[in-house]
DNA sequence: GCTAGCTTTGTAACCGTTTACACAAATTGG
DNA sequence: CCAATTTGTGTAAACGGTTACAAAGCTAGC
């Protein structure tokens, strides 16, 4: 099927005449230039001299011209735009996180696109998708397990991605964050020194999270070195919060043997079963030790202050920015995956009762 | 300076032979329609025939096409972006807020810019800005009080834009959120009925917080009714943490007269000021009431729960991203612009010590 | 004074979609 | 059976920038 151009100059003109916006067009015919040197000045302002410079400053702020993103983004591939996809923005830890990659982009000229997963594989794949058809340059995601298509997809496309929120020598290059095994080995390892036999576990759902898998294997593995393992009993997985963290502490505490040291999952957790030991009438940590993952403030400020994991969430979100900057420019920015992490030693554990 | 064009065929079609990227045109040309039946299978799929469509749709999936959102937004003038900025994300309420956003937005087919001004309107206004460059079709922001150039800025290319956790009558239309003066007036005559003659502030900073400004002022304006005043030794404002509570509550604490009642600007202030009190082995309720602003999940928790008010910040977040979508698509929608917040009365407030 | 090289500026094709308009084919009605 | 609609598809001009290339205007060297 063919249809003969009709080459009609009236049409061909319309818009010409009732153009409203203001574009390049108008600023470079308001300052008498062409349009390259418009945009020349935008982007690459030494090649253009300064006399024009002035004269074309002027009329931009005269016109009031902003650039327009999404034809810049055609013209050069670029969007300078960021997708990053977490499991939640209410925890601290990725709050504190995307604060801190949203600086370090917006201070390099990027913006950052934001979506959640709600701990969803497929819907994290959904976002990604959607991100790149927005033309992200690069992505920030959370955690190594994703859907299965998805690095199929961004390789296509080369667009760089960081893992956060975890490490290991293997994925070295590719993830940001703390060592998640070994933090919680070393804490176990630190409780068992203290001479504790029988442990409890009180922690989140590691449905999609590999995070907090990697933690509770940091448990078990310690724990099996010195040939001691989890009761089932002992072993309470639940919700995210300070209510579930005072039932499950509950619960635990009422088994028999009863634990001499309970490890929780994440703060809201250690903070309810703290303040469940309260309620019980317990001694922390003379009846019981109680420790955390992730330093909130509150914790060191109860009556019992807790002992509990520092993980630098800012550094890794800057880190996370920082790497993909550095991506994108082409420049190898070393930057330290493996994330600062320390265990905070407080008040909340001690050795158990009847050991010197 | 003019230049004779030269018609180069070779330079004309020179892209058209490396193109490695797939595109409309790809498909169009591996259906063997034209791009316009591809793209309208895209956006309206109804006038297209059930058997073009398969066959294009076949095209796309094996060719792995995704339309390109910046040459799209080129055409449509429709970026189908949002931009939000917030004050900070390490705060609860904003963090919760910005989640129902991005849900309802995603759900839209809309996508979230993110950026935090921490509480500088300078920084809010360049943010913004720069989300105008990304073209964005609409904005959300906290407060009333932004940079003076902003609305023009909006105006001129007539994006729309909503407040967040403001609400006044006046107001009406362009903001969404509590009514902050109300919230704290009401607050208060609740304290002053339990008896209460001596009140203490406790707050964060209301630089550039119109919200806790007016929370303020809810006090004032409750207490003068009275014949009541803060007593300036009585009034401390400082940062926002568990820890500046504790100061704070302990400074005002120790001047003379004793306060019977403090009041909280923020949640953390409020966990600070109870947990200080046990410090200091101070009756709560009997020696002091504390209450506080916000609900965050510890404070019902705390040996004593505190008294606070709760803001559907949920509810702030979703209704605002909704109102913005029923402006992008024409239909006004009704949202409830004064959204839900309670004064939630727990075991922190009582009458003071000597009233029955 | 002439040429070679550098700097500055203009021309116009191109980025990947959308969409107004033109047209052909299919449907309808008298 | 033909005119008037309706439906489906193609053509090509936008959208608002960037940038390869060409063309001048200089500078400087010999």
């Amino acid at each position: 099927m063919k249809f003969k151009a009709e080459n009609d100059p009236i049409q061909a003109g319309r818009s010409t005449g009732l153009r409203t916006t203001v574009g390049l067009r108008q600023v470079a015919m308001a300052a008498n230039v062409s349009t390259a040197t418009v945009s020349r000045v935008i982007n690459t302002p030494d090649l253009v001299s300064p006399k024009l410079r002035n004269r074309i400053n002027e009329a931009i702020d005269q016109l009031g011209w902003v650039p327009d993103g999404a034809a810049r983004a055609l013209a050069t591939k670029k969007s300078y735009t960021i997708g990053a996809v977490f499991p939640t923005l209410t925890h601290g830890d990725f709050a504190r996180a995307t604060t801190a990659i949203q600086e370090e982009l917006h201070s390099n000229g990027y913006t950052l696109l934001l979506a959640c997963s709600d701990y969803d594989i497929e819907r994290e794949f959904k976002q990604v998708r959607k991100f790149l058809e927005r033309g992200v340059d690069g992505l920030i995601l959370v955690g190594e397990n994703h859907h299965p298509d998805l690095s199929k997809f961004l390789k296509r496309r080369d667009v760089p991605m960081i893992n956060t929120f975890v490490y290991s020598k293997h994925s070295h290059g590719t993830c940001i964050g703390p060592d998640n095994h070994k933090l919680f080995y070393d804490m176990t390892r630190y409780l068992i020194d203290l001479g504790h036999q029988i442990f409890a576990v009180v922690a989140q759902s590691v449905e999609n999270n590999d995070r907090a898998q990697a933690r509770l294997e940091g448990i078990k593995d310690a724990l099996a070195e010195k040939g001691i393992a989890v009761r089932p009993q002992h072993f309470a997985i639940g919700q995210w919060s300070v209510s579930e963290g005072r039932n499950l502490f509950d619960r635990v505490m009422s088994q028999s043997p009863r634990p001499t040291a309970v490890i929780c999952g994440n703060p809201y957790l250690a903070v309810g079963a703290y303040l469940e030991s309260v309620a019980m009438n317990l001694k922390v940590p003379e009846d019981v030790s109680i420790v955390g993952y992730d330093d909130i403030e509150v914790m060191s400020h109860l009556p019992v202050p807790l002992t509990t994991v520092r993980v630098q969430s800012e550094q890794v979100g800057r880190n996370a920015a920082r790497f993909l900057l550095g991506q994108l420019e082409g420049k190898d920015i070393e930057i330290p995956f493996q994330c600062d992490s320390e265990i905070v030693i407080r008040a909340s554990s001690a050795p158990p009762q009847g050991v010197v």
